[in-house]
DNA sequence: AGCACGCCGACT
DNA sequence: GTCGGCGTGCTC
């Protein structure tokens, strides 16, 4: 006798076939086993996700259904609520689940055969048994106000939003959260998220300082996608197993399998990288707060500077709000003076001016006490663009709608969208005038700029006199192109920690999680670009990068007393920069919610995007313009879809920000409800329209198309 | 997505 | 005469 079940395997989101395949075994399986399964001509790894009604009912051509090949002996099947998150998130994120499912696996796993897997597993030594008698390493004790969101974590059910300034302590209260935890019971697990790659080391370190010497060196892993796949696939069994009892990871830790989760903590909540990009564009801190309620696990959100979905998901429950809200305001061990903002008016400055004279004035007196500045441009490279002042020519790059970068370190003209790279040409390529020049400044540029203004300065001493020793002052820049090769940015910053750097100039890269103790100046040289942009969510994203960068500055006590934080402005009356100057989070995210619940934003409303992309911008605004008149016309008149289709706005399409990326043209369409329910529907049934309209003339040619629930940028 | 089959150009 | 280009089509 013969048993049929659905058997999930990789399929493409927009392939004909379905994800969900039957086959055949002599034996029931359990749900969330893992098989390999004969699919065409090759084998590949597939999820046992139930028993098959479709083979029941006879949809499938019986004669058609293989057998399963062999089963992944010695990994325990995938729980229940693990398959309901999947099932979840791809439901959600409108791609098929075998397409998630598969992905939220260790890729390695994809490529093993059922006796490799069991020699893998066997390779494995038997975990040390984890010693619960040594003592922890010694825990900092709790400040009054980190005692206090501690005890209301443990004692409140639903998630938190832990609202914590930089340096108030969030992750020492992560740390004794995870504590309480692990000793509630010997499977409990924890996971916890950062959102980038380069903060997983130290915060690897710091869990590993404190739970290791009790629980053992197996009881912390990682999981991220910098890791190599054997390590990756090492670290997932070791959460799936249990034997891992603290999960470290970004976004796709999400999906790690932890059949004793008690609690996730979704550090830096607000921060972009949680939403995924590609494939399922799922946002990890969304599914984290759906995960937590599915297993019952405690949630933490963390952050200085909210995202406003998760502010206002947290307002109080009288006016409806699901999150407990947690305030830190407080600095530990350190001076509870916060970093004077100082606003510098552009306008009263001489033009063109780069650094404004108070600014650089002040520059100078910090490295003359031997204190260190950090100065911001969010654009790397050397001018935004070279320009011919004869005829107008402007680098733009030949396949994108965008200009190329200046890079003078290596005299390239660089495209930071598609990577083409040109050597910087002697003379104008359209009129031959030998004199084209740099517009608008990059990193580079800044730092040598800096030089240039500084370099009458001379460096003290040392940092206990004010005595100039004759060395010329040093400065560091840091961003994506002085950090390509591995290891160079944990060099760099080495180089400002130990103080050979007077001034470090970069990109919102050095704005986050490093610890710098001895930078006492902090400077947004020209961050009014934020403010005009057509993306509703820019003032929030400035705000959230001011704030953290304000945070750098005066960690150390010893000179926190006169920490600033300067910000060049033409706008200095804007009520952005007015709350900054408070360090006001609160009344920031009211005038904001305020305006966008006026104008009907997110998270006001719920939002999706459609995106295509095709050889030509007529190609692909024909094909979203096809599915989106048939969502009027054919959708409006399915059985029961009038009401849903009539709560859902498709706005017509429109190029995306930049047009054009490595020839390829881009267009996206807008999708909006005030509810989110009903957004949901719409989507899975127009889902089929979007398909049918790829496959008819009007999507011919189309190369690409996507759904974007819930995109963070429009 | 893989991995076939399938029909037209330059090589031992 | 074959090796190989990537165009369309199928996979329980």
């Amino acid at each position: 006798m013969m048993h049929w079940l659905c058997v999930l395997v990789q399929t493409p989101a927009h392939a004909s076939l379905g994800s969900v395949l039957s086959y055949q075994y002599p034996t029931l399986l359990a749900p969330g086993t893992l098989v390999r399964v004969p699919l065409g001509k090759r084998e590949t790894l597939g999820v046992v996700w139930d028993a098959d009604a479709a083979g029941a009912t006879g949809e499938v051509d019986p004669g058609k259904v293989k057998q399963i090949a062999s089963v992944l002996e010695g990994i325990a099947p995938l729980s229940a609520h693990w398959q309901q998150l999947l099932g979840f998130a791809a439901q959600y994120y409108q791609r098929s689940v075998g397409e998630v499912t598969l992905a939220a696996l260790p890729p390695q796993l994809r490529e093993m055969s059922a006796v490799q897997v069991q020699r893998r597993l066997k390779r494995t030594a038997p975990t040390p048994p984890p010693d619960g008698e040594t003592a922890l390493a010694n825990a900092p004790t709790l400040t009054a106000e980190q005692a206090q969101a501690l005890d209301q974590i443990q004692a409140h059910a639903g998630p938190c939003l832990l609202f914590g300034a930089t340096g108030s302590g969030k992750t020492e209260v992560y740390l004794q959260c995870v504590q309480t935890l692990l000793e509630r019971g010997p499977h409990a697990q924890a996971l916890v998220m950062v959102p980038e790659i380069n903060l997983t080391p130290q915060l690897e370190q710091r869990f590993r300082e404190r739970f290791a010497p009790r629980y053992g060196a197996a009881s912390v892993v990682s999981l991220h996608s910098g890791m190599t796949n054997p390590q990756r696939l090492k670290n997932w069994l070791a959460a799936h197993h249990g034997t891992a009892r603290i999960v470290l990871g970004t976004r796709m830790a999400v999906f790690a399998s932890m059949p004793g989760l008690q609690l996730i903590v979704v550090d830096e909540e607000h921060d972009p990288s949680y939403k995924s990009g590609e494939g399922a564009r799922y946002s990890a801190r969304d599914l984290a707060v759906y995960r937590g309620r599915l297993e019952n696990a405690k949630v933490v959100l963390g952050s200085a500077t909210p995202s406003l979905e998760s502010w206002h998901h947290s307002r109080p429950v009288e006016e409806g709000g699901r999150y407990l809200r947690l305030h830190m305001p407080g600095r530990v061990g350190q001076t509870d003076k916060l970093p004077l903002v100082r606003r510098v008016d552009m306008n009263h400055q001489p033009r063109n001016a780069v650094f404004s004279i108070p600014l650089l004035e002040a520059i100078r007196e910090r490295i003359a006490r031997g204190e260190q500045c950090m100065v911001f441009l969010n654009r790397r490279g050397y001018a935004t663009v070279l320009h011919c002042g004869d005829c107008g020519w402007k680098s733009e790059c030949p396949h994108c709608s965008a200009f190329r970068v200046f890079h003078k370190i290596d005299r390239t003209l660089r495209c930071h969208h598609c990577g083409f790279t040109e050597r910087v040409p002697r003379a104008c390529p359209a009129c031959g005038n030998p004199d084209i020049a740099p517009l608008g400044r990059g990193t580079e540029r800044l730092e040598e700029h800096l030089a240039e203004l500084l370099s009458d300065v001379r460096r003290p001493n040392s940092i206990t006199t004010e005595c100039p020793n004759g060395e010329p002052v040093r400065i560091a820049r840091i961003d994506a192109d002085t950090t390509r090769l591995k290891g160079t940015l944990e060099s760099q910053l080495a180089a400002v920690h130990s103080g050979d750097v007077d001034v470090l100039v970069g990109t919102q890269m050095i704005a986050k999680g490093h610890d710098f103790r001895r930078i006492t100046l902090v400077a947004a040289v020209n961050p009014d670009g934020a403010l005009f942009s057509s993306d509703f969510r820019a003032p929030e994203r400035l705000f959230g990068l001011l704030l953290q960068a304000a945070g750098r500055a005066g960690r150390d006590a010893s000179l926190g007393d006169n920490a600033e934080m300067w910000v060049q402005t033409f706008q200095p009356a804007h009520p952005l920069y007015a709350a900054l100057k408070g360090h006001d989070y609160p009344t920031f995210a009211q005038q904001q919610l305020q305006e966008r619940a006026q104008a009907s934003l997110p998270p006001f409303s719920a939002q999706a995007l459609v995106r295509a992309e095709a050889k030509t911008q007529e190609i692909a605004h024909g094909f979203l313009e096809a599915a989106r008149n048939a969502a009027a016309s054919e959708m409006a008149h399915w059985d029961g879809w009038a009401d849903i289709v009539a709560q859902v706005t498709v706005y017509p399409p429109i190029p995306m920000g930049i047009q054009r990326i490595a020839n390829i043209e881009r267009a996206q369409m807008l999708v909006e409800s005030a509810s989110r329910n009903a957004l949901q529907q719409f989507l899975s049934g127009w889902q089929s329209v979007l398909h049918t309209a790829r496959q008819s003339p009007a999507g011919k040619g189309v190369i690409r198309w996507a759904v974007d629930v819930d995109p963070l940028a429009i």
